[in-house]
DNA sequence: ATAATTAAAGTCAGGAAAGGTCAAAGAGGT
DNA sequence: ACCTCTTTGACCTTTCCTGACTTTAATTAT
């Protein structure tokens, strides 16, 4: 058995066992504990614990630092992840508007998280970057948003 | 736990039982009572109670000397215009992650929309662009958002 | 009054204790 | 052979803690 499985399967224990669905660990700790390298642990977290498979990290360095992994539970998900994997690697102002105004009428968004949203996409913030980049970064931002409303 | 959540633990006790929002201490006796150096506190309130957290800080060195730290509450209009205005073109990514936080604690922002624009400027999100524009991109839509909480 | 002493708080640099990043090498499957 | 996923280690950044030294204010002695 790989050690990133290793790994995994050890977060996943700690995980189930936590009435917070949360493991806190301490790195080096960690690591130490399943005999691998503490980078490795960052490795298996980016890899296998990201928001897409339905963790958030939180970390923080110094002394006494800690890496938080906590697992969210979906709610309005399916009709989320749908829409984020509908979205490719690019899309337009136009596109953009259709789908804001189709999750709020479907009752996936309310008013106000879809104007924050429209807000983040909106002219102003895109025209900030050069034109080329403007379709592909409004697609990652529209992803990335509706990605946190999925608990 | 570390020492600085210690400390901040207490001083936040201490504010919350104040009328006034205010917590007065005497350095030494304090470091003493919590069992660290004084210069400790010191550090605590220069990283954790500035401003821009929301907190005033005033002393007196001598005899008698004393150490005054003040929460200051603003209404959220306001606070949002005065963060905003704070923004330049330009923000980096620990200072964003503060700001958002400092949002959260003063009750500026709920956990939910303060997630939202967490994840509307994150890594995966900024990565769609070349880094030499990812500061001002991480500015634009940060203010952006911010101005759509306005009204 | 002035000077000396004492009682505070402030500053700063250095070191320790974490976690983060990245590129290069290794392993395994097709 | 090639491609993807894994493993490793060197180096970086952030956060915390401490102690020596400085500055300021009040008190006491002359």
């Amino acid at each position: 058995m790989r050690m990133s499985d290793l790994i995994t399967k050890e977060i996943l224990r700690m995980l189930n066992e936590s009435e917070m669905n949360t493991a806190e660990i301490q790195r080096n700790e960690f690591a130490n504990m399943i005999g691998c390298v503490p980078s490795q642990i960052n490795y298996v977290l980016s890899s296998r614990f990201t928001p897409e498979h339905g963790y958030i990290i939180e970390s923080r360095r110094g002394g006494g630092g800690y890496i938080r992994i906590r697992r969210v539970v979906l709610n309005h998900s399916a009709a989320l992840m749908h829409i984020i994997n509908t979205i490719g690697d690019k899309i337009d102002a136009m596109t953009t508007r259709i789908v804001i105004e189709n999750c709020i009428e479907s009752g996936i968004l309310d008013e106000e998280t879809a104007r924050l949203i429209a807000h983040a996409v909106s002219v102003t913030v895109l025209q900030s970057v050069p034109v080329e980049y403007r379709d592909a970064l409004r697609a990652a931002i529209l992803k990335q948003m509706l990605l946190a409303l999925i608990n």
